[in-house]
DNA sequence: TGAAATGTTGGGGCG
DNA sequence: ACGCCCCAACATTTC
């Protein structure tokens, strides 16, 4: 039996039920379907399109070396289905479950339209530790705090057994037409991804590259250096993620060994830093699903009516990393290089925007939805959310941080910030994250774009007339 | 995964 | 020896 299999945020061979479902039954058909109208305003930016487009050529190359192809294509996907179903003889289809709502909304109209095709469509879970509706409190309602979700994940998570890549794919006896990659039009016309080629390696042996780069440099120091945006503390996993390079289950699987041959027990183990971290992605998901207006709509209604301001020149400024705020600007210039900002950077960034400047969320959701390349509409959704205070468990509206003292614990010998702004290459240690007290500024360095003490105060009056009401 | 203001404690200098 | 003050360090409260 001749089976699709339909690629979309699991650009992987190995621990991909998807792909090992059909393997065994027969000839596989890897297919991609350009369908980012069915995405709407969630198509993907420019950052995560380069990404796709480095993936999809990787995964190419992957399957040639097992006798296989990756067919291209573009347009409705139930349409382009069941064309290359009919064209190979294919009498089945698999891929692995997206949860954006209009994804979803998508998948069920194609499932239906499959089936009644004469097509056996079916999908898998090959993204997350625990799909969103298997997991509730005690009175079966979703989790909206972090803490019991986390705690109720661990008690039902079981392992699962890995799946290995398969080591040679059977061919249809005929292969369907394909688009080239390059007809996708994924690439930019104007090369401003240099440095972004020269950070990253899409693709599954990119991916496991880095898990192995992280597990043998990073982890056991994860808990402190986590934090620290000038050293390589964090996974750097999370675009390898979103494209579904490599499982979840996949790093779980890695940590706990490298737990166990450390001499780490279980319980510490679990309990690591990074685990939680995969766990708030896993939350993220459960909040997009059970709660789908959230991408454009605060979870609190009460930020309903939060007196945001509008101030186009503000925001272009801060895109721009121009607020003459060492840390923030660094962190927009390296999203803007490399199309990933360090998380704790990301979230003093956020912070300003919509509480110093006190420009809506929704904005700053919007650039990072263009400039990362790990774009994710749950974890995007969820972490602008948090900062704002709007969301499920989020920080509270007057939780202000300030750049210049985060600068000072995260970024103590200013390495970041002189990475990142060479306008700042020679002010002295102690003016570094604050270079306008410095007794000569910089001159081609901008002055704040904002005084932080009275945006601060004026942001906690703009919340207490929300509670006033 | 906050910061700033306010309160408390305790060591040490000093008369 | 003692009380007093100062102030750093830490804890608590507030936003």
């Amino acid at each position: 039996m001749t089976t699709l299999v339909w690629f979309r945020q699991d650009l992987r061979l190995a621990d991909n039920p998807a792909l090992h479902a059909a393997a065994e039954r027969g000839p596989v058909v890897p297919v991609y379907v350009e369908s980012f109208a069915d995405e709407g305003e969630w198509a993907p930016g420019g950052a995560s399109r380069w990404w796709l487009h480095q993936s999809l050529s990787a995964l190419a190359r992957d399957l040639a070396h097992r006798g296989s192809r990756l067919l291209v294509a573009r347009g409705s996907p139930l349409e382009v289905l069941i064309a290359l179903a009919r064209e190979c003889g294919a009498t089945a289809i698999t891929w692995t479950r997206r949860y954006e709502p209009a994804v979803i909304a998508r998948d069920t109209r194609v499932k239906e339209g499959l089936r009644d095709a004469g097509l056996d469509a079916q999908s898998f879970n090959g993204a997350l530790l625990a799909e969103p509706w298997t997991i509730a409190n005690q009175s079966g309602r979703p989790f909206q705090v972090f803490t019991p979700f986390y705690k109720q994940l661990l008690r039902q998570l079981e392992v699962p057994e890995a799946i290995p890549a398969p080591t040679a794919l059977l061919p249809p006896a005929q292969w369907p037409s394909s688009l080239p990659l390059d007809a996708l039009a994924l690439l930019p016309r104007i090369d401003w991804y240099r440095e972004m080629a020269a950070t990253w390696t899409p693709g599954e042996a990119g991916a496991l590259e880095q898990l192995e780069r992280f597990v043998d440099t990073a982890l056991d120091r994860y808990r402190d250096a986590r934090d620290r945006p000038a050293i390589p503390g964090t996974s750097r996993l999370s675009p390898h993620l979103h494209f579904g390079e490599v499982s979840p289950w996949t790093i779980w699987r890695r940590i706990e060994a490298a737990h166990a041959e450390r001499g780490i027990d279980r319980a510490e183990s679990r309990a690591s830093k990074y685990f939680a971290e995969l766990i708030w992605r896993e939350f993220s998901h459960h909040l997009l699903h059970h709660f789908p207006h959230t991408p454009t709509e605060p979870l609190r209604t009460e930020f309903a009516r939060f007196p945001w301001h509008e101030d186009a020149r503000a925001l272009g400024t801060w895109q721009r990393g121009r607020t003459g705020i060492p840390l923030v600007d660094a962190g927009m210039r390296e999203l803007w290089a490399t199309g990933w900002m360090h998380n704790r950077v990301r979230m003093v960034v956020a912070s300003l925007l919509v509480k110093n400047l006190r420009l809506d969320w929704r904005h700053g959701a919007r650039w990072f939805w263009d400039t990362l390349a790990d774009a994710d509409l749950a974890n995007n959704t969820q972490g602008w959310q948090w900062t704002s205070g709007c969301g499920a468990d989020a920080a509270p509206y007057f939780r202000i941080f300030n750049p210049v003292s985060q600068g000072e614990r995260f970024d103590p010998d200013g390495a970041y910030v002189r990475r990142w702004v060479p306008e700042l290459a020679d002010v002295a240690l102690a003016h570094i994250h604050a270079p306008w007290l410095a007794p000569s500024p910089p001159r081609d360095y901008p002055p704040p774009i904002v005084d932080l003490k009275a945006s601060r105060e004026a942001a906690l009056a703009a919340y207490q007339s929300l509670r006033g009401r």
